[in-house]
DNA sequence: TAATGTGAAGTTTTTCACAGCG
DNA sequence: CGCTGTGAAAAACTTCACATTA
Protein backbone atom coordinates (compact mmCIF):
# COMPACT_ATOMS: atom_id res chain seq x y z
CA UNK A 1 0.00 0.00 0.00
CA UNK A 2 3.20 1.86 0.04
CA UNK A 3 3.39 4.11 -2.81
CA UNK A 4 6.65 5.68 -3.10
CA UNK A 5 9.22 3.15 -4.86
CA UNK A 6 11.41 2.71 -2.37
CA UNK A 7 14.57 1.28 -1.09
CA UNK A 8 17.90 -0.58 -3.01
CA UNK A 9 15.95 -2.91 -5.60
CA UNK A 10 18.08 -5.92 -5.08
CA UNK A 11 20.99 -5.71 -2.90
CA UNK A 12 20.42 -7.70 0.42
CA UNK A 13 19.52 -5.78 3.72
CA UNK A 14 17.82 -7.89 6.23
CA UNK A 15 15.39 -8.37 3.84
CA UNK A 16 11.93 -8.63 6.62
CA UNK A 17 9.60 -9.12 3.73
CA UNK A 18 6.90 -5.97 3.20
CA UNK A 19 3.87 -8.28 4.46
CA UNK A 20 5.62 -9.27 7.51
CA UNK A 21 6.46 -5.79 8.82
CA UNK A 22 2.47 -4.77 8.00
CA UNK A 23 1.80 -7.50 10.94
CA UNK A 24 4.72 -6.47 13.12
CA UNK A 25 2.56 -3.73 14.45
CA UNK A 26 -0.09 -6.09 15.04
CA UNK A 27 1.79 -8.52 17.01
CA UNK A 28 3.52 -5.33 19.03
CA UNK A 29 -0.42 -4.46 20.22
CA UNK A 30 -1.40 -7.49 20.82
CA UNK A 31 1.73 -8.34 22.89
CA UNK A 32 1.68 -4.97 24.45
CA UNK A 33 -1.72 -5.79 26.10
CA UNK A 34 -0.57 -8.83 27.42
CA UNK A 35 2.29 -7.37 29.15
CA UNK A 36 0.53 -5.28 30.90
CA UNK A 37 -2.11 -7.97 32.07
CA UNK A 38 1.33 -9.74 33.43
CA UNK A 39 1.81 -12.84 30.98
CA UNK A 40 5.12 -14.07 30.89
CA UNK A 41 4.59 -16.29 27.74
CA UNK A 42 2.94 -16.73 25.52
CA UNK A 43 2.65 -19.25 22.22
CA UNK A 44 2.74 -19.06 18.36
CA UNK A 45 -0.96 -20.12 18.45
CA UNK A 46 -2.38 -17.55 21.72
CA UNK A 47 -0.58 -14.49 20.20
CA UNK A 48 -2.16 -15.55 16.57
CA UNK A 49 -5.54 -15.77 17.67
CA UNK A 50 -4.92 -12.38 19.95
CA UNK A 51 -3.56 -10.87 16.73
CA UNK A 52 -5.82 -12.05 14.31
CA UNK A 53 -3.67 -14.02 12.06
CA UNK A 54 -2.58 -18.04 11.88
CA UNK A 55 0.13 -19.65 13.71
CA UNK A 56 1.80 -20.90 10.99
CA UNK A 57 1.92 -17.42 9.82
CA UNK A 58 3.21 -15.47 12.94
CA UNK A 59 5.93 -18.30 13.57
CA UNK A 60 7.37 -17.49 9.89
CA UNK A 61 7.04 -13.71 10.33
CA UNK A 62 8.96 -14.29 14.16
CA UNK A 63 11.51 -16.50 11.98
CA UNK A 64 12.16 -13.58 9.86
CA UNK A 65 13.30 -11.80 13.39
CA UNK A 66 15.50 -14.69 14.67
CA UNK A 67 14.83 -17.17 17.00
CA UNK A 68 13.06 -15.41 19.80
CA UNK A 69 10.88 -18.85 20.93
CA UNK A 70 11.70 -21.29 23.07
CA UNK A 71 10.61 -24.94 22.04
CA UNK A 72 7.85 -26.36 23.93
CA UNK A 73 7.15 -23.55 25.73
CA UNK A 74 6.41 -20.10 24.02
CA UNK A 75 7.54 -16.32 23.17
CA UNK A 76 8.52 -14.50 26.35
CA UNK A 77 6.37 -10.92 26.31
CA UNK A 78 8.54 -8.59 27.39
CA UNK A 79 11.82 -9.85 24.96
CA UNK A 80 9.11 -9.93 22.20
CA UNK A 81 7.93 -6.37 22.64
CA UNK A 82 11.58 -5.30 23.24
CA UNK A 83 12.66 -7.09 19.92
CA UNK A 84 9.82 -5.95 17.89
CA UNK A 85 9.99 -2.36 18.84
CA UNK A 86 13.56 -2.20 18.09
CA UNK A 87 13.10 -3.86 14.92
CA UNK A 88 10.23 -1.54 13.96
CA UNK A 89 12.39 1.46 14.97
CA UNK A 90 10.38 2.58 18.20
CA UNK A 91 13.04 2.73 20.53
CA UNK A 92 13.98 6.04 19.06
CA UNK A 93 11.76 9.08 19.20
CA UNK A 94 10.07 10.19 16.17
CA UNK A 95 8.79 13.54 16.11
CA UNK A 96 5.93 14.08 13.30
CA UNK A 97 4.82 17.15 11.95
CA UNK A 98 0.59 17.12 10.94
CA UNK A 99 -0.28 19.63 8.60
CA UNK A 100 -3.87 20.69 8.10
CA UNK A 101 -5.69 21.21 10.87
CA UNK A 102 -9.27 20.35 10.16
CA UNK A 103 -12.21 18.21 11.73
CA UNK A 104 -9.55 15.54 11.20
CA UNK A 105 -5.94 16.85 11.68
CA UNK A 106 -7.45 17.28 15.03
CA UNK A 107 -8.63 14.23 15.62
CA UNK A 108 -5.28 13.21 14.62
CA UNK A 109 -3.52 15.46 17.43
CA UNK A 110 -5.84 13.87 19.65
CA UNK A 111 -5.30 10.82 19.02
CA UNK A 112 -3.53 8.56 22.02
CA UNK A 113 -2.34 5.77 19.65
CA UNK A 114 0.63 8.02 18.66
CA UNK A 115 2.11 9.02 21.96
CA UNK A 116 2.31 5.46 23.22
CA UNK A 117 4.39 3.79 20.67
CA UNK A 118 7.34 6.19 20.33
CA UNK A 119 5.65 9.27 17.71
CA UNK A 120 5.59 12.56 19.29
CA UNK A 121 3.65 15.57 18.00
CA UNK A 122 5.83 17.60 17.26
CA UNK A 123 4.07 20.44 15.75
CA UNK A 124 0.32 21.10 14.10
CA UNK A 125 0.79 23.07 11.01
CA UNK A 126 -2.30 25.43 9.20
CA UNK A 127 -2.82 27.33 6.26
CA UNK A 128 -5.52 29.32 8.22
CA UNK A 129 -4.14 32.43 9.76
CA UNK A 130 -6.46 32.20 11.68
CA UNK A 131 -5.82 29.21 13.06
CA UNK A 132 -2.98 30.40 14.26
CA UNK A 133 -2.00 30.32 18.21
CA UNK A 134 -5.20 28.33 18.64
CA UNK A 135 -4.25 25.12 21.01
CA UNK A 136 -5.24 22.07 19.91
CA UNK A 137 -4.40 18.76 21.57
CA UNK A 138 -2.56 21.14 24.31
CA UNK A 139 -0.28 22.09 20.85
CA UNK A 140 -0.63 25.67 19.31
CA UNK A 141 -1.11 25.63 15.83
CA UNK A 142 1.68 27.07 13.30
CA UNK A 143 1.40 29.06 10.36
CA UNK A 144 2.04 27.08 6.87
CA UNK A 145 4.41 29.60 6.14
CA UNK A 146 6.49 28.34 9.11
CA UNK A 147 6.98 24.86 7.58
CA UNK A 148 10.63 24.85 6.27
CA UNK A 149 11.74 26.59 10.12
CA UNK A 150 9.20 23.83 11.80
CA UNK A 151 10.65 21.08 10.53
CA UNK A 152 14.22 21.84 10.46
CA UNK A 153 13.87 23.19 14.35
CA UNK A 154 12.58 20.22 14.94
CA UNK A 155 14.78 17.56 12.79
CA UNK A 156 11.34 15.58 11.98
CA UNK A 157 11.27 13.16 9.21
CA UNK A 158 7.96 11.35 9.40
CA UNK A 159 5.31 14.18 8.13
CA UNK A 160 1.21 13.50 8.36
CA UNK A 161 -0.61 15.54 5.75
CA UNK A 162 -4.39 16.14 6.74
CA UNK A 163 -5.30 18.89 4.11
CA UNK A 164 -7.88 18.87 1.45
CA UNK A 165 -6.48 17.40 -1.98
CA UNK A 166 -5.83 20.02 -3.54
CA UNK A 167 -3.04 21.11 -0.98
CA UNK A 168 -1.70 18.22 -0.74
CA UNK A 169 0.85 17.88 -3.40
CA UNK A 170 2.22 21.43 -2.54
CA UNK A 171 2.31 20.53 0.97
CA UNK A 172 3.71 17.27 0.06
CA UNK A 173 6.85 18.96 -1.73
CA UNK A 174 7.52 21.82 0.87
CA UNK A 175 7.46 18.88 3.36
CA UNK A 176 10.43 16.93 0.77
CA UNK A 177 11.96 19.92 0.50
CA UNK A 178 12.46 20.49 3.99
CA UNK A 179 13.97 17.03 4.69
CA UNK A 180 10.64 14.66 5.72
CA UNK A 181 11.36 11.57 4.04
CA UNK A 182 8.09 9.76 5.11
CA UNK A 183 4.58 10.85 4.70
CA UNK A 184 1.36 9.53 5.92
CA UNK A 185 -0.88 11.16 3.38
CA UNK A 186 -5.09 11.41 4.12
CA UNK A 187 -5.78 13.75 1.84
CA UNK A 188 -7.35 11.40 -1.62
CA UNK A 189 -4.66 11.94 -4.02
CA UNK A 190 -1.83 10.00 -5.46
CA UNK A 191 1.22 12.06 -4.33
CA UNK A 192 4.26 12.25 -6.47
CA UNK A 193 7.50 12.32 -4.46
CA UNK A 194 11.26 11.78 -5.08
CA UNK A 195 12.93 8.35 -4.91
CA UNK A 196 14.14 7.20 -1.38
CA UNK A 197 10.57 9.42 -0.08
CA UNK A 198 8.05 6.75 1.37
CA UNK A 199 4.18 7.65 0.98
CA UNK A 200 1.63 5.51 2.84
CA UNK A 201 -1.67 6.50 1.89
CA UNK A 202 -4.96 5.98 4.38
CA UNK A 203 -8.41 6.61 2.33
CA UNK A 204 -11.55 6.43 4.18
CA UNK A 205 -13.88 6.33 0.71
CA UNK A 206 -11.64 3.21 -0.81
CA UNK A 207 -12.28 1.29 2.17
CA UNK A 208 -15.71 1.74 2.28
CA UNK A 209 -15.59 1.07 -1.48
CA UNK A 210 -14.14 -2.29 -1.20
CA UNK A 211 -16.45 -2.66 1.51
CA UNK A 212 -19.14 -2.24 -0.47
CA UNK A 213 -18.24 -4.42 -3.60
CA UNK A 214 -18.30 -7.49 -1.02
CA UNK A 215 -21.31 -6.43 0.47
CA UNK A 216 -23.03 -6.31 -2.98
CA UNK A 217 -21.41 -9.60 -3.77
CA UNK A 218 -22.94 -10.85 -0.75
CA UNK A 219 -26.19 -10.14 -2.20
CA UNK A 220 -26.07 -11.59 -5.26
CA UNK A 221 -24.92 -14.54 -3.42
CA UNK A 222 -28.02 -14.82 -1.81
CA UNK A 223 -29.84 -14.47 -4.60
CA UNK A 224 -27.22 -17.35 -6.00
CA UNK A 225 -27.91 -19.18 -2.80
CA UNK A 226 -31.66 -19.30 -2.91
CA UNK A 227 -31.67 -20.34 -6.79
CA UNK A 228 -29.36 -23.22 -5.41
CA UNK A 229 -31.84 -24.00 -3.13
CA UNK A 230 -34.48 -24.42 -5.05
CA UNK A 231 -32.66 -26.57 -7.93
CA UNK A 232 -31.60 -28.60 -4.73
CA UNK A 233 -35.03 -29.25 -3.81
CA UNK A 234 -36.01 -29.78 -6.94
CA UNK A 235 -33.77 -32.50 -7.70
CA UNK A 236 -34.37 -34.12 -4.49
CA UNK A 237 -38.31 -34.23 -5.54
CA UNK A 238 -36.88 -35.71 -8.72
CA UNK A 239 -34.45 -38.43 -7.19
CA UNK A 240 -35.69 -38.93 -4.02
CA UNK A 241 -32.09 -38.29 -2.36
CA UNK A 242 -31.57 -35.45 -0.40
CA UNK A 243 -29.81 -32.51 0.10
CA UNK A 244 -26.11 -33.11 1.34
CA UNK A 245 -22.75 -32.24 2.43
CA UNK A 246 -21.66 -31.65 -1.53
CA UNK A 247 -21.67 -28.27 -3.12
CA UNK A 248 -24.60 -28.37 -6.04
CA UNK A 249 -21.97 -27.96 -8.44
CA UNK A 250 -23.80 -26.00 -11.13
CA UNK A 251 -21.12 -26.28 -13.53
CA UNK A 252 -20.64 -23.85 -16.13
CA UNK A 253 -20.18 -24.37 -20.06
CA UNK B 1 -5.78 -5.96 4.88
CA UNK B 2 -9.66 -6.90 4.97
CA UNK B 3 -10.13 -9.16 8.54
CA UNK B 4 -13.15 -11.69 8.45
CA UNK B 5 -13.11 -15.16 7.31
CA UNK B 6 -15.23 -14.49 4.04
CA UNK B 7 -16.91 -15.69 1.40
CA UNK B 8 -17.14 -18.62 -0.33
CA UNK B 9 -13.91 -20.56 -0.37
CA UNK B 10 -13.04 -22.28 -3.82
CA UNK B 11 -16.50 -22.01 -5.62
CA UNK B 12 -16.37 -20.12 -8.54
CA UNK B 13 -18.09 -17.27 -8.92
CA UNK B 14 -16.83 -13.87 -10.92
CA UNK B 15 -13.41 -13.93 -9.02
CA UNK B 16 -12.16 -10.69 -9.44
CA UNK B 17 -9.02 -10.97 -7.50
CA UNK B 18 -8.99 -9.40 -3.97
CA UNK B 19 -5.72 -7.25 -5.31
CA UNK B 20 -7.51 -5.94 -7.88
CA UNK B 21 -10.66 -5.30 -6.12
CA UNK B 22 -8.50 -2.79 -3.87
CA UNK B 23 -7.76 -1.19 -6.71
CA UNK B 24 -10.49 -0.06 -8.55
CA UNK B 25 -11.58 2.33 -5.95
CA UNK B 26 -7.81 4.16 -7.02
CA UNK B 27 -9.03 3.86 -10.66
CA UNK B 28 -11.90 5.25 -9.97
CA UNK B 29 -10.63 8.29 -8.66
CA UNK B 30 -8.13 8.98 -11.25
CA UNK B 31 -11.50 8.69 -14.06
CA UNK B 32 -13.63 10.70 -12.16
CA UNK B 33 -10.92 13.58 -12.12
CA UNK B 34 -10.65 13.12 -16.08
CA UNK B 35 -13.98 13.08 -16.51
CA UNK B 36 -14.37 16.32 -14.88
CA UNK B 37 -12.10 17.77 -17.15
CA UNK B 38 -14.13 16.86 -19.88
CA UNK B 39 -11.25 14.54 -21.53
CA UNK B 40 -12.51 11.53 -23.70
CA UNK B 41 -10.10 9.14 -23.51
CA UNK B 42 -7.09 7.66 -21.38
CA UNK B 43 -4.19 5.15 -22.31
CA UNK B 44 -3.41 2.60 -20.12
CA UNK B 45 -0.04 4.59 -19.60
CA UNK B 46 -1.67 8.03 -18.20
CA UNK B 47 -4.24 6.10 -16.20
CA UNK B 48 -1.74 3.86 -14.62
CA UNK B 49 0.29 6.85 -14.12
CA UNK B 50 -2.20 9.24 -12.31
CA UNK B 51 -3.30 6.16 -10.21
CA UNK B 52 0.09 5.35 -8.83
CA UNK B 53 0.50 2.16 -10.31
CA UNK B 54 2.15 0.52 -13.84
CA UNK B 55 0.14 0.04 -16.86
CA UNK B 56 1.01 -3.62 -17.04
CA UNK B 57 -0.90 -3.74 -14.00
CA UNK B 58 -3.48 -1.70 -14.82
CA UNK B 59 -4.61 -3.55 -17.98
CA UNK B 60 -4.28 -6.76 -15.95
CA UNK B 61 -7.12 -5.40 -13.58
CA UNK B 62 -9.37 -4.41 -16.40
CA UNK B 63 -8.85 -7.92 -18.29
CA UNK B 64 -10.94 -8.83 -15.26
CA UNK B 65 -13.89 -7.02 -15.78
CA UNK B 66 -13.79 -7.49 -19.15
CA UNK B 67 -12.50 -5.89 -22.59
CA UNK B 68 -13.58 -2.28 -22.39
CA UNK B 69 -10.69 -0.26 -23.63
CA UNK B 70 -10.28 0.08 -27.69
CA UNK B 71 -6.62 -0.83 -28.98
CA UNK B 72 -4.60 1.83 -30.61
CA UNK B 73 -6.85 4.18 -28.63
CA UNK B 74 -7.29 3.49 -24.93
CA UNK B 75 -10.29 3.92 -23.05
CA UNK B 76 -13.41 5.65 -23.12
CA UNK B 77 -13.58 7.61 -19.79
CA UNK B 78 -17.07 7.80 -18.90
CA UNK B 79 -17.85 4.47 -20.04
CA UNK B 80 -15.10 3.05 -17.75
CA UNK B 81 -16.56 5.51 -15.19
CA UNK B 82 -19.43 3.29 -15.12
CA UNK B 83 -18.10 0.20 -15.56
CA UNK B 84 -16.22 0.24 -12.52
CA UNK B 85 -18.74 2.11 -10.27
CA UNK B 86 -21.17 -1.04 -10.90
CA UNK B 87 -18.69 -3.56 -10.38
CA UNK B 88 -17.86 -2.17 -6.94
CA UNK B 89 -21.72 -1.53 -6.53
CA UNK B 90 -21.49 2.36 -6.43
CA UNK B 91 -24.38 2.57 -8.35
CA UNK B 92 -26.71 1.98 -5.48
CA UNK B 93 -27.26 3.86 -2.15
CA UNK B 94 -25.19 2.48 0.90
CA UNK B 95 -26.37 3.83 3.85
CA UNK B 96 -23.50 3.48 7.10
CA UNK B 97 -23.80 4.83 10.41
CA UNK B 98 -20.91 5.98 12.22
CA UNK B 99 -20.47 4.75 15.90
CA UNK B 100 -18.64 6.99 18.51
CA UNK B 101 -19.03 10.76 17.50
CA UNK B 102 -15.58 12.06 19.03
CA UNK B 103 -12.90 14.01 17.11
CA UNK B 104 -12.70 11.07 14.31
CA UNK B 105 -16.17 10.32 14.23
CA UNK B 106 -17.11 13.89 13.38
CA UNK B 107 -14.14 14.22 11.08
CA UNK B 108 -15.65 11.25 9.22
CA UNK B 109 -19.18 12.55 9.25
CA UNK B 110 -18.14 15.97 7.82
CA UNK B 111 -16.21 13.98 5.16
CA UNK B 112 -16.98 14.88 1.96
CA UNK B 113 -15.20 11.74 0.27
CA UNK B 114 -18.72 9.44 1.00
CA UNK B 115 -21.25 11.47 -0.24
CA UNK B 116 -19.72 11.34 -3.01
CA UNK B 117 -19.15 7.71 -4.02
CA UNK B 118 -22.83 6.77 -3.08
CA UNK B 119 -22.38 6.24 0.73
CA UNK B 120 -24.81 8.35 2.82
CA UNK B 121 -24.50 9.00 6.41
CA UNK B 122 -27.66 7.58 7.65
CA UNK B 123 -26.73 8.29 11.30
CA UNK B 124 -24.63 9.09 14.21
CA UNK B 125 -24.40 7.26 17.41
CA UNK B 126 -22.53 8.00 20.19
CA UNK B 127 -23.10 6.47 24.07
CA UNK B 128 -22.78 9.94 25.81
CA UNK B 129 -26.17 11.11 26.44
CA UNK B 130 -25.09 14.79 26.91
CA UNK B 131 -24.04 14.66 22.79
CA UNK B 132 -27.73 13.14 22.17
CA UNK B 133 -29.81 15.78 19.82
CA UNK B 134 -26.28 17.70 19.03
CA UNK B 135 -26.03 18.39 15.04
CA UNK B 136 -22.62 17.26 13.75
CA UNK B 137 -22.20 17.75 10.40
CA UNK B 138 -25.84 18.60 10.01
CA UNK B 139 -27.03 14.93 11.49
CA UNK B 140 -28.24 14.62 14.93
CA UNK B 141 -26.51 12.62 17.13
CA UNK B 142 -28.37 9.54 18.09
CA UNK B 143 -27.85 7.81 21.67
CA UNK B 144 -26.55 4.00 21.38
CA UNK B 145 -29.64 2.92 23.23
CA UNK B 146 -31.54 3.10 19.82
CA UNK B 147 -28.69 1.27 17.63
CA UNK B 148 -30.72 -1.54 16.51
CA UNK B 149 -33.95 0.57 15.58
CA UNK B 150 -31.29 2.48 13.54
CA UNK B 151 -30.06 0.03 12.14
CA UNK B 152 -33.13 -1.99 11.03
CA UNK B 153 -35.32 1.47 10.05
CA UNK B 154 -32.21 2.81 7.52
CA UNK B 155 -31.43 -0.72 6.30
CA UNK B 156 -28.01 0.16 7.20
CA UNK B 157 -25.28 -2.76 5.74
CA UNK B 158 -22.32 -1.04 6.46
CA UNK B 159 -20.90 0.18 9.98
CA UNK B 160 -18.15 2.27 10.59
CA UNK B 161 -16.66 2.22 14.64
CA UNK B 162 -14.61 5.09 15.78
CA UNK B 163 -15.30 4.62 19.24
CA UNK B 164 -12.47 4.07 21.73
CA UNK B 165 -11.10 0.48 21.57
CA UNK B 166 -12.48 -0.40 25.29
CA UNK B 167 -16.46 -0.46 23.19
CA UNK B 168 -15.37 -1.39 20.05
CA UNK B 169 -16.20 -5.11 20.26
CA UNK B 170 -19.35 -4.40 22.05
CA UNK B 171 -20.67 -1.83 19.47
CA UNK B 172 -19.59 -4.28 16.73
CA UNK B 173 -21.53 -7.15 17.90
CA UNK B 174 -24.61 -5.28 18.47
CA UNK B 175 -24.27 -3.78 15.08
CA UNK B 176 -23.46 -7.52 13.76
CA UNK B 177 -26.84 -8.83 15.74
CA UNK B 178 -28.86 -5.77 14.17
CA UNK B 179 -28.24 -6.90 10.82
CA UNK B 180 -24.97 -4.96 9.61
CA UNK B 181 -22.61 -6.74 7.90
CA UNK B 182 -20.11 -4.55 6.44
CA UNK B 183 -17.96 -3.03 9.35
CA UNK B 184 -15.07 -0.76 9.15
CA UNK B 185 -12.91 -0.35 11.93
CA UNK B 186 -10.61 2.38 13.51
CA UNK B 187 -10.32 1.37 16.74
CA UNK B 188 -7.00 -0.28 17.65
CA UNK B 189 -8.66 -3.83 18.70
CA UNK B 190 -8.93 -6.89 16.50
CA UNK B 191 -12.72 -7.32 16.20
CA UNK B 192 -13.83 -10.86 16.11
CA UNK B 193 -17.10 -11.21 14.10
CA UNK B 194 -19.37 -14.43 12.53
CA UNK B 195 -18.55 -15.73 9.14
CA UNK B 196 -19.98 -13.57 6.02
CA UNK B 197 -19.16 -10.60 8.07
CA UNK B 198 -16.52 -7.73 6.48
CA UNK B 199 -14.43 -6.23 8.66
CA UNK B 200 -11.80 -3.44 7.15
CA UNK B 201 -9.38 -1.68 9.82
CA UNK B 202 -7.82 1.34 9.39
CA UNK B 203 -4.84 1.64 12.09
CA UNK B 204 -3.28 5.47 12.42
CA UNK B 205 -1.03 4.37 14.44
CA UNK B 206 0.12 0.76 12.52
CA UNK B 207 0.72 3.08 9.48
CA UNK B 208 3.21 5.58 11.24
CA UNK B 209 4.78 2.04 12.96
CA UNK B 210 5.42 1.10 9.09
CA UNK B 211 6.85 4.46 8.38
CA UNK B 212 9.17 4.36 11.10
CA UNK B 213 10.43 0.83 10.14
CA UNK B 214 11.31 2.56 6.32
CA UNK B 215 12.77 5.53 8.02
CA UNK B 216 14.88 3.72 10.43
CA UNK B 217 16.50 1.30 7.78
CA UNK B 218 17.36 4.23 5.71
CA UNK B 219 18.94 5.84 8.75
CA UNK B 220 20.93 2.84 8.44
CA UNK B 221 21.45 2.83 4.59
CA UNK B 222 22.72 6.17 4.84
CA UNK B 223 25.66 5.28 7.51
CA UNK B 224 26.42 1.90 4.91
CA UNK B 225 26.63 4.15 1.61
CA UNK B 226 28.99 6.19 3.35
CA UNK B 227 31.17 3.12 4.37
CA UNK B 228 30.68 1.52 0.86
CA UNK B 229 31.67 4.61 -0.54
CA UNK B 230 34.55 4.77 1.46
CA UNK B 231 35.47 1.00 1.12
CA UNK B 232 35.14 1.64 -2.99
CA UNK B 233 37.51 5.05 -2.60
CA UNK B 234 39.49 3.02 -0.79
CA UNK B 235 40.07 0.24 -3.33
CA UNK B 236 40.17 2.76 -6.15
CA UNK B 237 42.79 4.38 -4.53
CA UNK B 238 44.68 0.42 -4.36
CA UNK B 239 43.71 -0.55 -7.86
CA UNK B 240 43.41 2.86 -9.43
CA UNK B 241 40.81 1.52 -10.87
CA UNK B 242 37.53 4.07 -10.38
CA UNK B 243 34.01 2.99 -9.27
CA UNK B 244 31.58 1.76 -11.62
CA UNK B 245 27.99 0.59 -11.91
CA UNK B 246 28.28 -2.48 -10.02
CA UNK B 247 27.56 -3.09 -6.89
CA UNK B 248 30.34 -3.14 -4.36
CA UNK B 249 29.62 -6.79 -3.10
CA UNK B 250 29.95 -6.62 0.41
CA UNK B 251 29.64 -10.52 0.82
CA UNK B 252 28.29 -11.84 4.36
CA UNK B 253 30.39 -15.01 5.08
C1' DT C 1 6.28 -33.87 24.96
C1' DA C 2 4.76 -29.58 23.41
C1' DA C 3 5.63 -25.98 20.55
C1' DT C 4 9.15 -23.65 17.69
C1' DG C 5 11.48 -22.99 13.29
C1' DT C 6 11.63 -23.98 8.51
C1' DG C 7 12.12 -26.45 3.98
C1' DA C 8 8.88 -27.40 0.55
C1' DA C 9 4.45 -27.06 -1.63
C1' DG C 10 0.73 -24.23 -2.88
C1' DT C 11 -1.49 -19.88 -3.86
C1' DT C 12 -1.77 -15.14 -5.18
C1' DT C 13 0.10 -11.17 -7.21
C1' DT C 14 3.15 -8.84 -10.24
C1' DT C 15 5.75 -8.36 -14.25
C1' DC C 16 7.15 -9.50 -18.87
C1' DA C 17 6.65 -9.52 -23.57
C1' DC C 18 4.17 -9.91 -27.53
C1' DA C 19 0.20 -11.47 -30.45
C1' DG C 20 -3.79 -9.33 -32.06
C1' DC C 21 -6.76 -5.76 -33.28
C1' DG C 22 -8.71 -1.16 -34.40
C1' DC D 1 1.25 1.99 -36.07
C1' DG D 2 -0.13 2.20 -31.22
C1' DC D 3 -2.19 0.29 -27.53
C1' DT D 4 -4.95 -3.31 -25.49
C1' DG D 5 -5.49 -7.89 -23.70
C1' DT D 6 -3.31 -11.94 -22.03
C1' DG D 7 -0.59 -16.25 -21.77
C1' DA D 8 3.52 -17.37 -19.47
C1' DA D 9 7.35 -16.49 -16.27
C1' DA D 10 8.78 -14.52 -12.03
C1' DA D 11 8.24 -12.92 -7.50
C1' DA D 12 5.91 -12.55 -3.20
C1' DC D 13 3.24 -14.47 0.15
C1' DT D 14 0.81 -18.15 2.69
C1' DT D 15 0.14 -22.66 4.28
C1' DC D 16 1.57 -27.33 5.22
C1' DA D 17 3.76 -30.64 7.77
C1' DC D 18 7.38 -32.30 10.36
C1' DA D 19 12.17 -32.51 12.08
C1' DT D 20 14.13 -30.40 15.96
C1' DT D 21 14.94 -29.05 20.40
C1' DA D 22 14.34 -27.12 25.16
Amino acid sequence: MATGRTHRPATRSRGIPEATVARLPLYLRALTALSERSVPTVSSEELAAAAGVNSAKLRKDFSYLGSYGTRGVGYDVEYLVYQISRELGLTQDWPVVIVGIGNLGAALANYGGFASRGFRVAALIDADPAMAGKPVAGIPVQHTDDLEKIIKDNGVSIGVIATPAGAAQQVCDRLVAAGVTSILNFAPTVLSVPDGVDVRKVDLSIELQILAFHEQRKAGEEAEAVLEAEAAAAAAKETGKGPDGDVPAVMPA
